[in-house]
DNA sequence: AAGTTGACAAGGA
DNA sequence: TTCCTTGCCAACT
């Protein structure tokens, strides 16, 4: 009826939600990436933000979402960078020395079920 | 109601 | 390449 909150897909929040539950392990996806498929392009922030507001409890994959530069985004409370590198780490995502993911390695495509992939190809040379 | 903030991103220097 | 500025837009004061 209506009555009730928000439905799911009427919600930006909950599609953001969904598109990161879709984030398989060992693989990442930037915050612009997110909105677009959450059909929200343009509001990368708004990922951001629904991710503070992500309840203890939740058990979406939140580290999997980096930015741009494919490094874990500078946080309000110290530590929690360092955390979420480590949660990937675990999930077989490399960080090279500099605090960075290698981005053409690690995206996750919608249509991508691999693992990961083992290797870039050759730059021109 | 108006100004500020921010787990972003793109472009210029 | 890194740093800084600008654009963004919902949420929050």
């Amino acid at each position: 009826m209506s009555t009730q909150g928000p439905r799911r897909d009427d919600d930006p929040y909950a599609r953001i939600r969904a598109v990161i539950a879709r984030i398989p392990a060992g693989r990442v996806a930037t915050y612009g990436q997110v909105a677009a498929l959450a059909a929200l392009a343009g509001h990368a922030r708004q990922v951001g933000y629904a991710l503070r507001n992500l309840p203890e409890s939740s058990d979406l994959p939140w580290q999997r979402v980096i930015n741009q530069k494919g490094e874990v985004s500078p946080r309000s409370a110290p530590g929690y960078e360092r955390y979420q590198q480590h949660l990937l780490e675990e999930e077989g995502v490399r960080f090279d020395a500099a605090g960075r993911v290698d981005l053409e390695r690690y995206r996750w495509e919608p249509d991508d079920d691999r693992p990961t992939r083992r290797w870039k190809p050759p730059r021109g040379r």
